[in-house]
DNA sequence: CACGTTTGAATTGTGCACGATGGAATGGTG
DNA sequence: CACCATTCCATCGTGCACAATTCAAACGTG
């Protein structure tokens, strides 16, 4: 209320570019990860599993699951690819056998030394200001959490 | 240069996490349209194919592949789908025998009444300001732009 | 202890993203 | 006309996203 009727119509369209705009921008984003990640064979997600374990160290799946807020339908496989690819292994955790422990092999950690080189491309590639990005991480991780709660109406 | 190092650093650390949060605005954006157009049988991706015959009538695969800036692997087995339920009709240009013009059929066009009540429910559960959303729409393209000539270097 | 519940993972199935390949129609050039 | 390049589209293979199902280990309560 309060609100003229076409106001609210272009305001619902404009709502609906952000939405695809949020689509474009996340696919273009990747695009930029990719030719950075390809010579050293990972995906994105993959290279943000990496990354949990660079930071944390060794960590049961459903931590990774959790940092990265994704599934397990999404990472199990993943993680399996990794080590297939001789990046991490895998073992079931002594104290619950119910968990997997993911750790880094020594190619794995030796990765690690790749993320600044990447991290600097993308920075470039971006082209933010700092400014900039503090704000769209403000506003992006805003509007995450209000989608998650509206999603679970 | 003129920058200290331990702000590039965060700089880059920063960037990096608006690249996970793209990613992750994203993944929860389309879970909010996912209960909205489920029961439509639509996916997020088919209902913007959708938007684009709702919007400018029958269009040639390529124009929809331009038009939402994806591809041709996604869009022609999508829209072989949206045939399979009913949705369009494909056919080859009597013009040029290389294009397929994609035409909404009568369940195709009906469905656009369902739009503003998605439209609505989206700015509801997005929660911008009209100034916010004009503003995240604006550094979205930018970045998208950016990132496109970026990945093409 | 036995039994029902919860938790951590894996798996399956469907659909999207995208690179790569191939093929048919078109258009331009000698 | 013949030939070659380009355009438009389809298909295949790999990997991610996510819902649904299943299973075993762990936990809690009587």
């Amino acid at each position: 209320m309060g609100e003229e009727p076409s106001d609210a119509v272009s305001q619902d369209l404009l709502e609906e570019m952000v939405c695809f705009d949020l689509h474009a921008a996340s696919r273009a984003m990747t695009a930029v990860y990719r030719p950075l990640l390809e010579p050293l064979g990972l995906t994105y997600p993959q290279y943000l599993v990496l990354t949990v374990l660079w930071e944390r160290g060794p960590q049961p799946i459903g931590a990774i699951v959790q940092r990265l807020e994704m599934d397990y339908g999404t990472i199990s496989p993943l993680v399996k690819r990794l080590e297939t690819h001789g990046l991490v292994r895998r073992a079931r955790s002594a104290q619950d056998e119910r968990q997997v422990e993911v750790a880094l092999t020594e190619d794995g950690d030796r990765l690690r030394h790749e993320a600044p080189r990447i991290r600097a491309a993308i920075t470039e590639a971006l082209g933010l200001t700092a400014r900039q990005a503090e704000e769209l991480h403000r506003v992006l991780r805003r509007v995450t959490a209000r989608a998650r709660e509206g999603a679970a109406d």
